[in-house]
Parts: structure tokens; sequence; C-alpha cells
DNA sequence: CATGAATGAGCGTTCATTCAT
DNA sequence: GATGAATGAACGCTCATTCAT
């Protein structure tokens, strides 16, 4: 990469940073571009010299955000020779992922496809797409080796099971970060507990057949 | 109540009524307040009469969901003599109940209380947390009762697991809603039959103790 | 009219008159929305109550001009029996038109029509392209008239002849506007008389066949 | 002319020859600084190396636009020695000229030298006005001799009238520019036919005198 | 000399809120 | 009490111009 380039790498992630930052603040919708460019600490226009609209700086956060918490989960799957110690893996990375990602995370789960959906694919989103069904895939295929492992029940689809344990987590890790409060007080357990015994209330449900009446 | 104050509360509800079916449809950021007095027929600046704000009014939405909700619930409870019965149709009228509210159950989830936080507890919010702890509550007992009749797991705290229950079905809520058109692509299920399967992933795991490496 | 109603057309004509003074003295590109609530003493947010867009005031301006422009035509062929008396008050009002609307004159003569090609018709083009052709028709009759009482060579068609005359006519009216000075220094002639002399000398070649080589 | 000077008048050349380019295809207005340095491939600081502004482009443009017009109205009245054949070349290149230049045209009737005086003379206004002058005299002494050769009454002063069918011409070439499609549809004639018949009539005012009531 | 990078000032438009009637 | 009218404050975005290198 050219000195340039590195420079524009450099420049574009500074703005980026700075708009994560006020996003998982304040919200995308409510930070706006003179926001961003006084915490990025450039002028308004040079935002525009880095990025073509506000979407596309928002759509950056989502895919670098989704980019990142590929490879974690990765890592965690491929860093554990034992399932069970991987699943829990998986889950901490995702977890903590979100504490430095909200924004990011809230768009993996999904909340930007309508937006999207506006008139045609909106530049970037469909990397976005693609990133998060490769996550999805690399989940199933978790799913099945732990099927095999016998650790998980093997009479449910794996991609259901990993769309419905996905979003299940994704909503705790939601709670747990907009309802801390609420929860330390109610079962006085901090975040990263709480989260744990999610995770682990989500293994259980994949361990065994449905329920019968 | 007197005949002043009744008319006042037929007033609100006309203004909540309308909002509600403009933030369902459009969300609350999208839907501006000549779009709510349109909507009711009344002038832009009753609206002010009757709120001080369009915080206001979302607070209030969010407010009636919760109470509605509340009301759902226990009758679902109340209404099934089988404890399993009766959790389907508590699911069931969750998600029911998010297909008319998506907004008041984004809310219900603790979605705006940071933004509560910004100042003080900002008029409305106060009581819409308290109806989130009460329908807590409401839930807790439902869980131990399931625990008394041996269909959950006695061994995690009921709050807890309420919590977590809660959390991970509103996540899973969400996804339905945002994520339809990907669902049906990917495991071919329709919202409805996809947040099935997932109330009864989340029973599969309060029916037995924690996991065992 | 209602009250209402008239209320609107007055604040309506205010802005108009505002934005016409402005448009005749920078032009409608270096009019700012800004300028024209300032010169309009109102907050720029209420012209967008009685206008949707600085388009539609621009073709509002348009449309009035064309409008006044018709009828001052009209009564200026219907004043006088004399032909030829007929057609110098025909310049004249022309000419004195120009002088109070050198902007709607310039659209008059076609300057907008590329500009409304954009997409489709926007909101009042089509009106004012409308009053154009009338006006067009107008000036056809009249020539034809001329023809008759013998005044104007009957070989070329009468629509074609307007379209040129009005194009010609326009032409020395704009020079005289925006060269005033050049030609009082060059020929030591006020753009009143200038104008006279142009007119006179289309006249003239209205007058008689083509020249023969 | 120095080397230095020569290579100057190069980047010159090119810049502007890149800015006619983008003038005549999207107007001054919508052209920007950046669009002209990508067409003529330098960077848009260098167009400020070699021009002190936008203003001063636009204004070598019309200035290199009048007198490529003065030498071909020049060549067109030397290169026929009947006056009926060089006016009908005269109106030719000018017309020709207008369909390759409408911008610089435009400018040439005079429609800049208002903006011009909002302060003091800008940058080469001066040269622009000369050469328009000069063409003004060249049309003036073509005039003479048709006067002379009882093509043309002699008993207008030859300025005016160049003034005056100057500015006719100018008229109907910008209608015939802006109205095509109107034309067309009206009187069936294309651009070229149009303007020749103009062309014809501005010269049949110029070979009788005034009309007797 | 040539330029990449940066920006101040401005644009048309929107909308929650206020206030005289 | 109800409202029509008005607006201040933003918004996302553009572009002619500057300046260190």
């Amino acid at each position: 990469m050219s000195k340039k380039q590195a420079l524009t790498e450099f420049h574009r992630g500074s703005i980026l940073a700075a708009a994560e930052r006020l996003f998982a603040e304040k919200g995308t919708e409510k930070t706006t571009m003179d926001d961003i460019a006084r915490e990025a600490e450039y002028s308004k226009a040079t935002l525009y010299v880095y990025f073509q609209s506000k979407e596309e700086i928002i759509n950056a956060i989502l895919l670098s955000g989704m980019l990142l918490l590929k490879k974690k989960i990765c890592e965690a799957i491929e860093g554990h020779s034992s399932w069970l110690e991987a699943y829990d893996a998986v889950c901490l990375s995702i977890v903590r992922f979100y504490n430095e990602n909200p924004t990011a995370y809230d768009a993996a789960t999904g909340a930007l496809t309508p937006a999207a959906r506006g008139e045609e694919a909106p530049k970037g989103v469909a990397d976005i797409l693609r990133v998060g069904q490769e996550i999805d895939g690399v989940l199933a295929a978790f799913l099945e080796r732990g099927s095999q492992e016998g650790m998980v029940c093997a009479q449910m689809p794996a991609m259901e099971t990993v769309l419905l344990f996905w979003a299940g987590l994704a909503g705790m890790v939601r709670a747990a970060y907009y309802r801390s409060g609420y929860i330390q007080d109610t079962v006085g357990l901090d975040r990263e507990t709480f989260l744990q015994h999610g995770s682990r209330l989500l293994l259980r449900a994949m361990t065994q057949p449905d329920v019968q009446p």
C-alpha cells in the first residue's frame, strides 16, 4: 500500500472512530455530520473528501464491525479443542465485541436492512449482508460439530438454530447494555455475569429435543 | 374523574391512537408532528395543549403499549390451566403484540432508557419503567408456578431467568421483524413459525439444569 | 375569495415581489432563499409555508409575468384601430414590460425550458408554456390582420414570423438592458428610443417579400 | 515571447479548452472547478496558478470566443465579392459559431457586463468589450459597403443598425437554441433553417426606408 | 511550479415548537 | 380551549478557494 493510500486509510479510520463513538452514544440518527466533524477534528467538508455521504460512514462502520466480529468468532472456534469451551469463547467474544461496538452489533442483528431496501442496494450494503451470511455459516458449521460431538441435539436444522441463537443472544446483549442498571438492582449481576448466564441458558436450549407436553 | 378531565383524556387518547398508527408504520423518527396532527385531525398546536413535546407522546404510547402487553400476558396466564399451554399463549401474545406495536415493544425492551438518562427522568419514563417491572414480576411468578409443576428447572433464580427469557425473546422478535426476508430465504419459515420455534427453544432452556462439561 | 385565501395571496404576492426584485438584480441562481426571506421580511421557513420550493417561486414569477404580458399585448391590440399604431403599442408594451420584468421576460423567450426538461413537467411549467403559446397565437392573429390590411407581406407563414419577430425583439430588449451604457456611448440613444428604432426595423422586415439577389 | 511565457500560454489554453467544452455542455454555473480540473487533467490547485478565479476563466473563454468570432466574420466578409453572399456567410458564421459556443455567444451579446459592473472592471472584461467594439466596427463598415452597393438603405446610421441587427440575430439564435423543440413542433423547421429565415428577415429590414403610415 | 489536502461559507429544505387571536 | 401562522435551529451536502509541501 502506498504512502498516500495509508494516509487516506488513516483519515478514514479517524473519522470512523469518531463516528463510532458518537453513534454508540447517541445513535446514528441523532449524530450529525457536524458532530462527527467536531469529534474527529476535521472540517465537515473534509468528511466528504473521505466519504461520499453519511450513509457511507454508517455502512463502513457496520462493515468493519462485522468483519472484526467474524474474525473473533473464528478465532474463538479455532482456539479451543473442547466444543463447550469454544462455545463459551464464541459467546464471550460476541459479548465483548458488543461492549466496544454497540452500534455495529445492532446492525449485525439486522437493524439496517430495512433502510437498505429503500431503493436498491445502497453502496456497501451488499458487503455487510455477505459478511453476516458468512458468520451465520461459520456458526452453523460450529453447531454441527457440536452435534457430532453429542453436545447439541441433532434434531433441529443447524441454520435455523443459529438464527434463533444469534437473535436471542443479541437481545440479551442489548438488554444488558440498555438496562444494566435495572439488572444490577433486580438480580445483582454485572453485565458480564448476566450474559454468561444467558449464554449458558441458550446452550441448554440446544442440548435436548423439544419439550413433550 | 370530572367531566373536564374525561374530555382531556379523550383528546389525549385520540392523539395517541393516531401517533401509534403512524409510529408503527414509519417509526417515531420519521413521523412528524404534522403527520400526527393530520392523522388525529387536530391542529398541530393542539397537540401541544395535551402533550408538552413529541417525546411525551412517544413515552405515552410506550406506556400504553406496556399496559396492554401486561394485560395480555395476565390474560394468557389466567386463561390456561396447563402451564405449557399458558407458556405458549404468553409467547404468542408477546409476538402478536409486537406485530402491531413494533415501536412500543422496542421500547419495552429498554431501548429508550439511555436517552431518558440524558438529564433527569423525563416525564412519563418512571411509569414505563414501573410497568416493565410489574410485567417482570408477573412472569417471574409464572415461572415459579412452572417450577412447582415440574415444567421448569428450579435451580435458577426466577427473576434472572425472566430477564434472560424476555431479552432473548425480544431479540428474536426483533430479528423476525427486521430480517423476515433473510429468514424466509435461509430457512424457509414465515415470521410466526420462526417465533414459535424460538419460544420453544427458550422453553427448553428452562427445563433442565446447567450443562456439565 | 375567503379572507384566509386573500391573506395567503397577499403573502404569496409579497414573497414573489421580493423574489422578483432580487431575480432582476442578481438572477435566479445567485439569489438565495435567505436573500428572498430577508427582502420579503419573512423567515426563511415561512417561505416554505407559501411555496413548496425555490423552483415554484421562480415558476410563479414566470407565470405571472407571462400573464401580465399577454394582457398588455391584448390591450395594445384592442386599443388601437390603426394596425400600425397597434403594432407600435404592442412593441412598446413589450419593451415597458421588460423594463419592470427583466427576468420574466427572459423566461418568456424560453430560457427556462431546458431546466424544465430535467425530468418531467415540474409543477407550473405547463402553465407557463401554455401562456407562451397563447401569446404566440395572439401575435400571429395580429400579423394576419396586418397582412389583410396590406401592412404586412403575406408571403411568410404568420407563426414563423411571430417566432422570429419575438426572438429578434427579445434580443434587442436584452441588449438594450445589458448594454445601455455602451449604446448610449456609441450611438447616443437612450434605451427607449433605441428600442423604438428596433421595433420599426423589425416592422420593415415584415412589409416586403424576400430580397432577390 | 520567452519560452516561459509560451509554456504559460500553453497551460492556459489547455485549461480554457477543457472549460469551454464543459461550459458548452452544462453551462458555466453547473460546471465546477473540479470538473474543469478533471477535464483538463490538471490538479484543481493548478487552475489557480494560471487563473485567479473561476470568473477569470469564464471571461477568458468569452474573450477567445469573441476573437474567434471576429476572425470568422472577417473571413466571411473578405471571402465573398457579392455583398449578399457575404451577408449570408456572416450570418452563417455567427450561427455556426453559436452552435459550438452557446455560452461565449451569450456573453458576446452582453449578458456578462452588468455582473462585471458590480465593483470595478474585473480582470479581462475590458478586453472583451474592446473586441466587441471591434466586431461592431467591422460590421458597420460592411453595412456601409452594402449601402454603397445599393443593397442596404442608406438612411439609417450604420452603427445603430449594426447594434440592432446584432441584438436581433442574437435573440433569434438564443431562441433557436433554447426553444428548438417548440419551434420544430410549431413551424416544422430545424434550427439552421429557422435561423436562415431569420437572417433574411433582418436583411429585408435593412433594405428599405421607414414605413409610412 | 504543481498539487493533495483541507475548509469556510453557503445552499435548499425540514420540523418541533411558540404565540397572538 | 383550539388554532393558523410563523420561525429558529438544524440538517446533509457542495464548491470556490487556500496553503504547506
